[in-house]
RNA sequence: GUGGCCAUGGUGAAACGGUUAUCACGACAGUUUGUGGUACUGUCAUUACGGGUUCAAUUCCCGUUGGCCACCCCA
C-alpha cells in the first residue's frame, strides 16, 4: 500500500486516434529518460576492480597474519540495535540512517557501521565462551544517507576489525599497529592521531570542566558550537572555525582530567606504541562521533594532509568497553575496534600513484575458422584450461583477422589457429604474436608444446 | 539538511541564440570471404529529464535528477 503514494499519476494524454493518422504516431513514445544511479551510489566498474582487489586482498592477508577470523553479518538489522549503540542523538542515527518498516511491521535499518552488528553476533552466539579476546574482521557495504562528495558515498565500503573481550592496553596498541602497517603496506604514508576520552567516571567530570570553560567564551564561539555546547561539548574541540579553534586550543585537556585507571591505561597504550614503529601524535582534541567510544580513540590520516584543518580520516576506531554490556551481553566485555574506508583508501592510492596489479593476460588466444573447427575449439579450450594454460578466445567471431586483432588486444603471447585444413590433418598453427613466426604442430602435442614455449 | 559551481555520443573535449551539433579516442561492420599490432570506408547524440522565453535554444530562465566543492558529519 505504501508504494501508492509514489505512483504520482501523470495525466495520460488522450490523443484520440484520428481516422487518417498513421499508426506510427500512436506507438507510445518510449521514455527518453535513461536510468540513472541513485544519489551517492556508485558502480564499481571492471577498470576499478584492480584497486578493490588490491585493498581487499591486502586487508585479508593482514587480518589473517594478525590472527583475525572472518565474520559476516547482515546488511539489515533491527533499527534499535543502532539507536542503542551508535546513539540516538548521533548524526549517523538521527539523520543518516536508511530505516524503514518491513511488511511484517518491524522497524529495521541498513547498517551504517559494523560494530553494532558484530557485537550483536558476539552476544547471540555466546562468543564469551571461546578463548578471549575474540578477534574478528569483515568487510562490505555500509549505508549512510548524507550528502555525497568525492570519497564519500551513501553506499560506502569499509574493512572492519574488532577485538572483543580484553581490557589490556596492549590490545589497543596491537590494533593501531595493524592499521598502521596495513596502510603502510598499501603504499600510503600515514600517521595516527591518538587520544583518550576517558571512562564513565572521569569523562562527565571533564565535560563539566570543559563546559565551564567554553561558557566563559561563549560569545566568541560560532553558532554551531553554541549548539554543540549543549548537545556534545567535546565536539567544540574539533570545530574548524578559527575563532573556535583558538578557544579550543586553550581549553582544558582531557588527558589532564583522566581518572587514575584511564590515565594508566592510556599511558600503557602509548608505551606499547612507542615500542613499535607506528607514527603517531598525541592529539588531545580528538573526539569521535559515535557514542559508544570510551578510553582510547584514534584516526589515521595521510601524512601530507596533517596540516589541513579537517583531513579525511582513512581509518578510525577506538575502545568501547560498555557497548556489549549495554546491549544485554555478558557483563564486563571490554572491546576495541576500527574501520578503514575503502573508497578513501583507493582515492589516496590513486593520488599517490601506487601501482596495483593488473589482471593477468592470457597465455594463448584460440582462433577458429569454420564450423567444425569451432566445435573442436570448444573442447580444446577446456583441455587448455585444465592444463592450466590461461586461454582466451572469442568463439562468436568468424573472421581470422578479427580474431587476430582480438588476440593482439588481449596481449596473448601465442595465438592458436584452427581451420579446415588443420582439422583434416589434426594439426594446429601456433603463431608467435611478438615476431609473427608460425609453426604447425600436431594437436596431440599441443599442450607439451605450449608448456615448453611458455616455460611452464 | 545549508550554500556555491556544473551536466554535449561509450570516453575526453569543441560549438555558447541561427543552416544536416565539430573533433579525437573507442566500439561495431567492411576493404571480394585463412593472418593482428599500421591504412581506408561506413555506422554509432531527438545536447541528463521536464517546462518556459524567442521567429529560432546545446546556448537564456525555472523546476527535477545526478556530479563536484565548502559546511554539517563521517570512513
Amino acid at each position: 500500500m505504501a508504494h501508492k503514494q509514489f505512483m504520482k499519476k501523470k495525466p495520460v494524454p488522450q490523443n484520440s486516434l484520428k481516422d487518417n493518422e498513421p499508426l506510427k504516431k500512436m506507438t507510445p513514445k518510449k521514455s527518453s529518460k535513461k536510468p540513472q544511479l541513485l544519489r551517492g551510489m556508485k558502480d564499481i566498474l571492471p577498470q576499478e576492480q584492480p584497486y578493490w582487489e588490491y585493498v581487499q586482498e591486502s586487508a585479508q592477508q593482514a587480518s589473517r597474519a594478525y590472527g583475525y577470523q572472518r565474520i559476516e553479518v547482515p546488511v539489515l538489522e533491527e533499527y534499535q540495535l543502532f539507536a542503542r549503540t551508535v546513539g540516538e542523538s548521533s548524526d549517523i542515527v538521527s539523520k543518516e540512517m536508511y530505516d524503514f518498516e518491513t511488511p511484517g511491521g518491524d522497524h529495521v535499518a541498513l547498517r551504517p557501521e559494523f560494530t553494532a552488528g558484530i557485537c550483536r553476533a558476539f552476544i547471540e552466539h555466546g562468543m564469551k565462551n571461546i578463548p578471549q579476546p575474540v578477534k574478528l574482521w569483515t568487510d562490505g557495504p555500509l549505508f549512510r544517507y548524507d550528502r555525497p562528495q568525492a570519497g564519500r558515498y551513501r553506499q560506502l565500503h569499509q574493512v572492519d576489525w574488532e577485538i572483543i573481550g580484553s581490557h589490556q592496553p596492549a590490545i589497543d596498541a596491537e590494533l593501531i599497529s595493524l592499521g598502521s602497517h596495513l596502510l603502510g603496506d598499501l603504499g600510503l604514508e600515514v600517521m595516527a592521531r591518538v587520544n583518550s576520552i576517558g571512562c564513565r567516571e572521569c569523562r562527565p567530570a571533564y565535560i563539566a570542566v570543559l563546559k565551564e570553560y567554553f561558557k566563559t567564551h561563549k560569545k566568541n564561539l560560532c553558532e554551531d558550537c553554541k549548539n554543540r555546547l549543549l548537545k556534545n561539548p567535546l565536539r567544540v574541540l574539533d570545530c574548524k572555525e578559527e575563532a573556535c579553534q583558538a578557544i579550543a586550543a586553550e581549553a582544558p585537556q582531557i588527558v589532564d582530567h583522566l581518572c587514575e585507571a584511564c590515565r594508566e591505561h592510556f599511558m600503557k597504550v602509548l608505551e606499547y606504541l612507542d615500542e613499535g614503529d607506528v607514527v603517531y601524535h598525541l592529539h588531545p582534541r580528538l573526539v569521535r562521533g559515535l557514542d559508544y567510544y570510551s578510553h582510547t580513540v584514534f584516526e589515521f590520516y595521510l601524512q601530507k594532509d596533517q596540516e589541513e584543518a579537517s583531513p579525511a580520516a582513512l581509518l578510525g576506531g577506538g575502545r568501547y568497553d560498555y557497548l556489549i554490556q549495554d546491549l544485554g551481553g555478558p557483563g564486563e566485555t571490554p572491546a576495541v575496534g576500527m574501520a578503514m574506508g575503502i573508497e578513501r583508501v583507493i582515492l589516496a592510492i590513486k593520488e599517490a600513484g601506487v601501482p596495483v596489479a593488473q589482471p593477468p593476460t592470457p597465455d594463448v588466444f584460440l582462433a577458429q575458422i569454420g564450423e567444425t573447427a569451432r566445435k573442436r575449439a570448444l573442447q580444446l579450450f577446456e583441455d587448455l584450461r585444465q592444463a592450466e594454460i590461461a586461454v582466451a578466445a572469442n568463439i562468436s567471431k568468424n573472421g581470422l583477422s578479427d580474431q587476430l586483432s582480438l588476440a593482439n588486444k588481449s596481449q596473448a603471447k601465442i595465438t592458436l589457429i584452427l581451420g579446415q585444413k588443420e582439422m583434416i590433418d589434426n594439426t594446429i598453427i601456433a603463431r608467435d604474436m611478438e615476431n609473427g613466426s608460425q609453426e604447425t604442430i600436431l594437436q596431440t602435442k599441443l599442450i607439451d608444446f605450449l608448456k615448453k614455449q611458455l616455460k611452464k
